[in-house]
DNA sequence: CCTCCTCTTTGACACAGATCAAGCTATGAG
DNA sequence: CTCATAGCTTGATCTGTGTCAAAGAGGAGG
C-alpha cells in the first residue's frame, strides 16, 4: 500500500528524514528532489489549507492525522478524507483544491514546491502512474465510504470505521491489533467522518463497550476485545476482514 | 468537460461514429485506434459488467445512460456513481472492478481491447494525463456526492439530482434547460442513488411538483418551472448554480 | 490543589424518513 | 378489449437518529 510514495524514511530508527524515491523501480531517480523538499509542522487543530487556496505545493504526511472536509452554507460539515501517515495530498494539473484540510492531531508534512513536482511528473515516467493509483485508490475508498453514508446505520458506521482504524494502525505500525490503538478524533469529528451527531456517536461507542467488543482506557485509547463481533457489525462481507 | 475524452463524433449528425484523439494536441495521433474500437449494445436492465469481471476492454459511453452500484450483503444497494454520454469506464492499471454496471436505459458503448489500449498509455503521451483529469474528476464528484449522502436532507438530495440531470442534459444536449427533460432512472434507482427509499422519492418529487417547480407530463419527462427555487431547494452555495 | 474549559456521557423527547400496505396508472401481450 | 405486470402514488404507523439539555470526566494552567 502507498507507503513509498514520493516519500520513505532513510532509516527507520528517523522517520522525518524522507528521500524521494520511485516504487516502480525503487531507485532515487528523484534524489533531485531532495533539494527542493521541506517539512512543516502544524499543531492539532491547525488549518493546513482552505477550501479555494492556490496549491502552491503537494505533501505527503509523515505524522499525524490531517481530515478533508466540506462545509455547507449552514454549517453542516461531512468529512471526505482522512490522511494518515504516508497519504498525499495534492493533485497534478489542479491548482486548487475543493475542500479544507485541518490538522486533527499534531502534523508533520513532507512538501514539495509545485513547480518542479509538476515538471517531475512529465520527466520522470513512473511517478505520474503512482500518482493515479493513488487517485484511484481514493475513488475506491471514496466510493466504499458512500455505501456507508448511504446505506449503513449508525452502528455499522461505527464498527466500520473503529476496524478501519484497526487496520491503518496495524499495518502502519508495529503489529498487534490489541493493547496500543488509538482513536485520532474526537467524538464531534468522527460523526462528521460519518455522518452522525456527536451524540449518536458516543452511544454506539458506548454500546460495543458495553457489550464486550471493545475497551477503552483513555477516551482516545482503546483495544479490541472482539475482533469477529466488531466486524460483525460493520455490515460488510464476511472476507474483507483482514485483507488490505 | 470529458466529452473529448478517447471518443469523439467525426460530425455531429451521427454521434455513432467516434474517433479517438488525444484532447491536448488535438490531432489522431490515436487513429490506429480505430482498428481494434467496436461498440457493443445493452438493453435497459442488462449487466454490462459484475463486480469482480475481468476487465477485457475500457469502453465510453456513446449513447444511454449506465449505473455503477454496489449491493451489501443482505440486499440494500448504494449507487456510486452514473454515466451519462462522454463517460469512460476502465482504469490503468486494474484488471477488475468493484461494484456492478448496469444499463439505466439502453445503451451503446464504444469499446477498446484492454492489452491495445495499456499499451497505448505508455507510448502517447498526453492520454495517461486525460485519465489521470477523469480519475480526479470522479473523485471530486465522489466527495460531492458524501456531503450530499451523509448531510442532506430528503428534499435537498432529490433538488441536487434533478439540477444535475438539468445540468447534465443541458450541457450534452440540446440547450434549452426547459422542455425536454428526462429522468433516465426510476424511482427505485433513484432512491438508491440518493440513499433514500423509494417511497420518500416519490414524495417529494411530487412535493416539488405541487410546490410548481417542476411540471411532470410522462413520469419520466419533465420541466423545470422554477429554477430558483429547484436551486434554493439542493441546500449548496448560491454561485454554484449555473457553473460547469 | 483548585478552576476553567473542552470533550464526553446520558436522558427525555421530537421528527424525518423508513416500513408496511393498499390502490392507481401506464404499457404491452394476447 | 382485457389482462398482467412493473412502476408509481398515497396513507398510516413505527423507529432510529437528531435535538435539546444537563451533568460528568479529564487535562492544562495558575
Amino acid at each position: 500500500m502507498s507507503i513509498d510514495l514520493l516519500t520513505r524514511p532513510k532509516c527507520s530508527e528517523c522517520p522525518i528524514r524522507h528521500r524521494a524515491v520511485c516504487s516502480r523501480c525503487d531507485e532515487d531517480e528523484l534524489l533531485q528532489l531532495e533539494v527542493i523538499k521541506s517539512y512543516k509542522s502544524f499543531a492539532a487543530g491547525d488549518q493546513i489549507m482552505w477550501r479555494g487556496d492556490e496549491l502552491t505545493y503537494v505533501a505527503s504526511v509523515v505524522k499525524g492525522v490531517a481530515t478533508l472536509s466540506k462545509t455547507m452554507e449552514d454549517g453542516r460539515v461531512q468529512m471526505v478524507g482522512l490522511l494518515l501517515p504516508s497519504d498525499f495530498i495534492g493533485r497534478p494539473d489542479r491548482r486548487t483544491i475543493d475542500f479544507d484540510v485541518v490538522a486533527a492531531t499534531d502534523v508533520t508534512l513532507c512538501c514539495f514546491a509545485r513547480k518542479p513536482f509538476d515538471k517531475l511528473l512529465d520527466t520522470v515516467p513512473h511517478v505520474s502512474q503512482r500518482l493515479m493509483e493513488i487517485a484511484l485508490d481514493e475513488l475506491d475508498a471514496a466510493r466504499d465510504w458512500m455505501v456507508l453514508l448511504g446505506r449503513k446505520t449508525a452502528r455499522e458506521k461505527i464498527a466500520t470505521f473503529v476496524e478501519m482504524m484497526v487496520r491503518r494502525q496495524h499495518v502502519g505500525g508495529l503489529g498487534l491489533d490489541k493493547h496500543p490503538l488509538v482513536l485520532p478524533l474526537t467524538r464531534d469529528e468522527i460523526s462528521n467522518y460519518l455522518g452522525l451527531t456527536l451524540e449518536t456517536v458516543s452511544r454506539q461507542l458506548n454500546a460495543l463497550k458495553k457489550e464486550g467488543v471493545l475497551r477503552f482506557n483513555d477516551r482516545r485509547r482503546f483495544e479490541v476485545i472482539d475482533m469477529q463481533a466488531l466486524h460483525a457489525a460493520t455490515g460488510d462481507d464476511a472476507d474483507g476482514g483482514v485483507l488490505s
